[in-house]
DNA sequence: TACAACTCCGCTG
DNA sequence: CAGCGGAGTTGTA
């Protein structure tokens, strides 16, 4: 029996799809299927889902959940660096390459491997000439998204 | 080898 | 000083 489920549902960036396992997240991104569905009875999807909600209404900051993304090693210890960037918090592509010893060019594509969108808030990690950067949902939903933490 | 969600540096107005 | 182009850099498929 395993203990792998996905759902799909709508939030306020549009249509994704969430796969965990056990009480981990393995994915959670933009989804084709433009459905509602939660495959099991799951009360941590629907925790999950609440708790996203409150995200986007301010009522919560932190997105605290156990990640199990497929990744190299260099991705993870990138991924782990981004976990630690707080709500409102900006960082650069730059810093995160000084503390690991390695290039910004590096860190960004790591970034966009990242399949555990706001969970591992790639969004808060931007260029150091001030530039936004890129993002898998695009520049103005980032943009979204760091303005929403800063004021509302 | 080519490419990427970066930076730095030097050049031009 | 702003804008632009190119080179340098590191990890991946």
């Amino acid at each position: 029996m395993s203990l792998y489920n996905i759902s799909y549902f709508k939030t306020e960036l549009g249509y994704f799809t969430l796969e965990s396992y056990d009480q981990d997240i393995i994915s959670f991104y933009p989804s084709k299927k433009r459905i509602i569905k939660i495959e099991k009875k799951s009360n941590f999807h629907i925790n999950f889902y609440t708790n996203l909600h409150k995200y986007f209404s301010k009522k919560v900051t932190i997105l605290k959940y156990k990640v199990r993304q497929e990744g190299t090693f260099f991705q993870k210890l990138i991924w782990k660096e981004i976990t630690k960037i707080k709500y409102g918090q900006t960082v650069t592509y730059n810093e995160i390459a000084k503390k690991i010893n390695t290039s910004p060019r590096a860190v960004g594509t790591a970034c966009s491997k990242n399949k555990c969108l706001l969970i591992v808030p790639c969004h808060r990690v931007i260029c150091s000439n001030g530039n936004i950067g890129g993002y898998a949902l695009g520049k103005e939903v980032k943009n979204f998204l760091l303005k929403l933490e800063k004021n509302g």
